[in-house]
DNA sequence: CATTATATGTCAATAAAGCTGACTTATTTT
DNA sequence: AAAATAAGTCAGCTTTATTGACATATAATG
């Protein structure tokens, strides 16, 4: 059902590996460039753009995303909430849940932090045609652990909702 | 020679940003799992793959991929070239220069990480067209900063051929 | 209601991977 | 001979992550 020609022979796929590096760095780089100057780092980009993108998020729902430890999350969490960047709110429906929100401050910082990126694609987007770029969305779904796709896709779908969104959902 | 028709109204590109999150995260998990048994880190996994790659690789050619400095550099050499999966040559035209070059232990390894990651593309292939994977790499492409594409397609053509040259290149 | 499970928070110690700054040695270039 | 380049090294520090142990509040279950 496929390699018909063996087209670029014994193909390794290691210029493909590559290209993950290297975008990645790059990707990468401009945020991190920002948060030296606030005195954060790459791990707390992470935890302001999932708030962001997903207000109401639990501390655990953040776990799983990041798939780091409740420790490791717990000081880099401390110091965006001490920092007025994140506030929380105890669940309705689940009192023991904090529920995660950015401030106006976190917002306007992670607007800071994403308008590089957004940058970035929109000058790729510039320079291929849709198809090309739905293409590589579709590929990079299959890179993801297909136990997760699904989440990602949930993901997804509920940040793209979340601007338009009272910050009262999925509790 | 672009958007005619804007499609996904004000597309903001979070879900790229995303997929380039998630796809990072699951596509180095499994290599960091096998270089846990063997007390080594993500930082040995990159010397490894590059130097495997690029067999003659100096030193300062390692220290403008990784974008790290050099004594961040020099513990993680050190420990690879104590432990037997690395051996420097002394450059032959330059000799200040030391040659990178993995040893048949240093090659074992490294086919043992890479192993996952091409398996990894080799699902994501069999699962779409030759066309929409090299839509995936050209866009990879672009995400890169302009100033590094060329170093990145010489890297790239170089560490496809490398595997029949002989130890004695680009010094 | 008593128990157990869940969600979160926190203390302490440690490791991995990076950084800055300063300095040395060998070699090549000028 | 002097300057520039390639690499190595010492010392101290920061960020981000880890494991393990334990505490508290709330919810779910018998």
């Amino acid at each position: 059902m496929k390699k018909v020609k063996e087209q670029s022979g014994s193909h390794d796929y290691k210029d493909a590996i590559e290209l993950m590096f290297f975008s990645y760095r790059d990707f990468i780089s401009d945020p991190d460039a920002i948060l030296q100057k606030h005195g954060f780092g790459r791990a707390h980009h992470r935890v302001l753009h999932f708030v962001g993108c997903n207000p109401g998020l639990s501390i655990a729902n953040l776990l799983n995303i990041l798939r780091v430890t409740k420790q490791s999350l717990a000081r880099v969490l401390r110091e965006l909430i001490d920092e007025g960047y994140i506030n929380q709110k105890i669940g309705v429906h689940d009192r023991r849940k904090r529920l995660l929100f950015l401030t106006a401050k976190g917002h306007k910082l992670h607007d800071s932090l994403i308008a590089p990126q957004i940058g970035r694609f929109e000058q790729v987007a510039a320079e291929v045609d849709t198809t090309t770029f739905n293409s590589w969305k579709k590929v990079m779904r299959l890179v993801i652990n297909p136990a997760d796709r699904e989440n990602v896709d949930d993901l997804i779908a509920t940040s793209r909702k979340a601007k338009s969104l009272a910050p009262e959902q999925k509790d």
